[in-house]
DNA sequence: GTACTCTGGATTGTATACAATCTTAGCTCG
DNA sequence: CGAGCTAAGATTGTATACAATCCAGAGTAC
């Protein structure tokens, strides 16, 4: 069974399901698969080398974790997400990334709060030149955004968030390419901690607003060559 | 196969798992199995009748639905939310409804909104004597906030406030017995339909809170009683 | 009396077989 | 040539068997 886990993914994993999703999910947000490429059972089956039990379990959490659809009597496919359900996601993020800056302004921050403390530090280097790789840079970038919503303490918005950004890390990864837009995010980050340590509320959900915002325009002009991508395959 | 879903259920569903998710459901809410009851395949197998696909299908999704909780190879049982727990749901309903209504007050209601007059029909003449009882005041309240949320168009949104709602209807049904709060409640909500109307997004919003609130204070006494009554099952 | 081991039962994970349903392509008939 | 029908394949749902793992309690050694 280890054996067939190292197949699969690599790391290990307590079941196959598991590192199915987790395989899945890697080569989905990479855009491995063209969008509405179709998943089946079967076939799943045959190129990972397990029954039918786990392969259905693993399709139906990705169906329930918004990466693939499930389509009756005619398998599942990899979804495709249209400019407004994206969109719709960045509402919610939106609405749940305020709610996040406004519980930490009201309570403000200390030397004491160590992760963003260490927030401050990683931001504040990089805006003074260190240089790091995209996919390092979507990674700090998603570490700094769940780095706030843990520091609120509320487990159930912390997972909701965490679902949110883990689908739009789908176009996020694209729209990480362009570097020139490291500083900005330097910028705004820090600045959201600034006001978050002051106590400053609305000033805090102004800088998250831009933060989320313009990130969310920048995904919205990449989509549209993604998207061109994805049609051409 | 038509006759089990009958037997386990009564209404139709398209396969076995979907009914036993709603069975189980129901039962839960209800109280009628105690909190940290636990479940395993092997059981409710015998109880519906079925084999254990289905059922794990069913434990499956009710976990992730935040009903039942899995125990590493001890089984499944009936979550039990302590008040953190709550009062943390309780703060992700407030930021996304509070994101509903400023939606809604941003763009303004008019007489074309035929849900939304709907509303204010339904709850003005609650609030004229028409009394009802406490399911189907809880029915219509959760109604209330379903509506609103559909009407800001966002499908993502709409089905994380219906997760969420879904999961506290097990607390406000104990609060709905209260039949005084019936009025205070009618004022609430033809507030924030007024404010919305009146594109009043600040006003919107702070009616929305207090009515959140005073849900959430309300079942947060009530909690206390039926804990207390679970611990002596 | 305490700690340790070992074994039997309980529980989940996985594989496979079978049944039911839907899709689709080919065929026939008008 | 098109509409409708049929049959084969594809796909999902369900049942069952087997394997692996974990837990708890009995028994034993010290």
């Amino acid at each position: 069974m280890v054996d067939k886990a190292d197949r699969i993914g690599g790391k290990q994993f307590s079941n196959l399901s598991a590192s199915i999703v987790a395989t899945l999910k890697e080569r989905i947000i990479h855009w491995q698969y063209p969008p509405e490429h179709r998943l089946t059972e079967a076939e799943l089956c045959q190129k990972f080398s397990v029954s039918r039990s786990p392969v259905r379990e693993a399709l139906r959490t990705l169906a329930t974790d918004g990466f693939v659809k499930k389509m009756p009597n005619r398998g599942y496919a990899v979804k495709q997400y249209n400019l407004r359900e994206i969109e719709e996601l960045y509402e919610v993020r939106l609405a749940l990334e305020l709610f996040v800056v406004e519980c930490l302004a009201k309570r403000g921050t200390s030397k004491k709060d160590e992760d963003i403390e260490a927030l401050k530090r990683t931001w504040t280097s990089l805006l003074n030149g260190s240089s790091k790789k995209d996919e390092e840079l979507a990674r700090l970038d998603t570490l700094f955004h769940e780095t706030l919503a843990h520091a609120v303490g509320n487990k159930s918005l912390l997972r909701q968030l965490r679902a949110i950004n883990e689908r739009l890390l789908l176009f996020r990864m694209i729209d990480f390419g362009k570097a020139h837009r490291v500083e900005s995010t330097c910028h705004q980050h820090l600045e959201i901690l600034k006001r978050i340590a002051a106590k400053d509320i609305s000033g805090a959900r102004k800088a998250m607003q831009r933060n989320i915002e313009e990130g969310r325009n920048n995904v919205h002009a990449a989509i549209k060559d993604a998207l061109a991508r994805a049609y051409s395959f």
